[in-house]
DNA sequence: AATGGTCCATTGGCCGGACCACCGGACCAA
DNA sequence: TTGGTCCGGTGGTCCGGCCAATGGACCATT
């Protein structure tokens, strides 16, 4: 095993990426007003020196996070993100602007400390034997598996068992930002002692279908969590990046 | 004043989005299995008799849902949407599957009551006194407006004070389908006169700064509206569509 | 046998140019 | 004022082509 780390597989960009991130970034600090008409097709592909193709390209994703609205026959008008703004725009902001990266995890891990305990206890409610196998897989089988994914893969099987396909939706969207972020967090050897500890709490509540319980000890968990990761951001103690 | 109501502007769809749509429904109910390569570009573009550009849009839009992932010089795969799915999916599920129409909407109604309150309680804590006046607008100076309107936009400007972006991005979701089947709720008039004394309640709340009491507020009108959808819902009283 | 280099068919990314579908505004006629 | 017609501009789709990246086959070296 080497001691080299990649974190990414060093992707190059496609120019369609390029592009729709010029469009989200002018968007998101408010240099393209509300209800403005973007530059036609045409004009942005010659301004930009690409083909018409890769700017349909790029503006086809910002409707997708409902950043613009393109009519047929009129043109591409911005709409207000603030409004409209999905989810995924919110990863989006953090890739554009790191500055307020910070801001927007510790936004993160407030609200997960308000969704999380309510999944759990869904999710002791609602368990079938079969999530309270997969949790034994995950946490005492995959011995090969760091704590941060086993962390992943517990909340997931708890998702599941919520039975409320918008929490595990909810949930796919945190943990896009632990497999980003979690080195705030797991770089602690205590804080992953914590977790695990976590995980055996929270299978035998879920097992006992304790619904009570499991809130409390997602809701203790998570609360700890946001606290350890809010300490590390504002001391700057992380190491990397 | 004519009786005829138009819900949709008679809108045809792109033949992108047909072929977006087609995809989406096979990888939603499994026909497509997860991690499986799909035909390449040209054959798609060959068998469902388009462009390759027309199927290139499509792949882009389904690539934005985390729904496939596109490998440059490889192919496109399937990926699980269970794990990596985001929220937008859940509308396109409802499009797409009118079957589990009433179990989503049930889990949104309930996941809204958990989230609701929360967003409350912090707007309280961190409303500024344009906030106050923004409610005030709405609520007493545009009479033009029904309520359903106002009502979005009440919970707008709550979502607003709350400082949480992520509150104010869930909001914009809850909203898409509150246009989308608000007469569900507000096709009774006792809960019209309901929601317009929620918005007095949580206004004087919010003004006060007292954060328990709007949370309270809120969390009774949204488990009361969550039961009244759930009761139409099942006793079929819906009489559009 | 294992490793690394080279080649090549396949596949997605991008291109330039063309035509079609649709919208909005100008203009005209009833 | 109303409705019809026309027309320039814009997004939607198509065509054919070339470039860039990938993965696998094959071969040479160790």
């Amino acid at each position: 095993m080497s001691a080299l780390i990649l974190t990414r597989p060093l992707m190059r960009n496609r120019l369609s990426a390029e592009i729709e991130n010029i469009l989200l970034k002018s968007i998101i600090k408010g240099q393209l007003v509300v209800g403005e008409k973007l530059p036609t097709e045409r004009e942005l592909a010659r301004d930009l020196e690409v083909n018409r193709s890769t700017v349909r390209e790029a503006l086809g994703r910002l409707e997708s996070l409902d950043l613009v609205e393109i009519r047929h026959g009129d043109g591409v008008y911005v709409k207000n993100y603030q409004e409209s703004g999905s989810l995924e725009l919110i990863r989006a902001m953090i890739r554009l602007d790191e500055r307020q990266r910070d801001d927007i995890i510790e936004a993160l891990l407030e609200f997960r400390s308000i969704i999380g305990p309510e999944m759990a206890f869904r999710a002791a409610k609602n368990r079938t034997d079969d999530h309270i196998q997969a949790l034994e897989e995950v946490i005492w089988k995959n011995r090969e598996l760091s704590t941060l994914e086993k962390d992943i893969r517990v909340h997931h099987i708890i998702g599941l068992a919520s039975a409320n396909i918008l929490y595990l939706t909810l949930l796919n969207f945190f943990n896009k930002f632990v497999i980003e972020y979690g080195h705030l967090y797991f770089n602690d050897e205590e804080n992953v002692k914590r977790s695990e500890r976590f995980h055996e709490e929270i299978y035998q509540a879920i097992k006992k279908g304790n619904a009570g319980l499991a809130r409390k000890i997602m809701r203790d968990v998570l609360t700890y969590a946001q606290k350890a990761v809010v300490d590390t951001l504002q001391t700057g103690r992380d190491s990397r990046r």
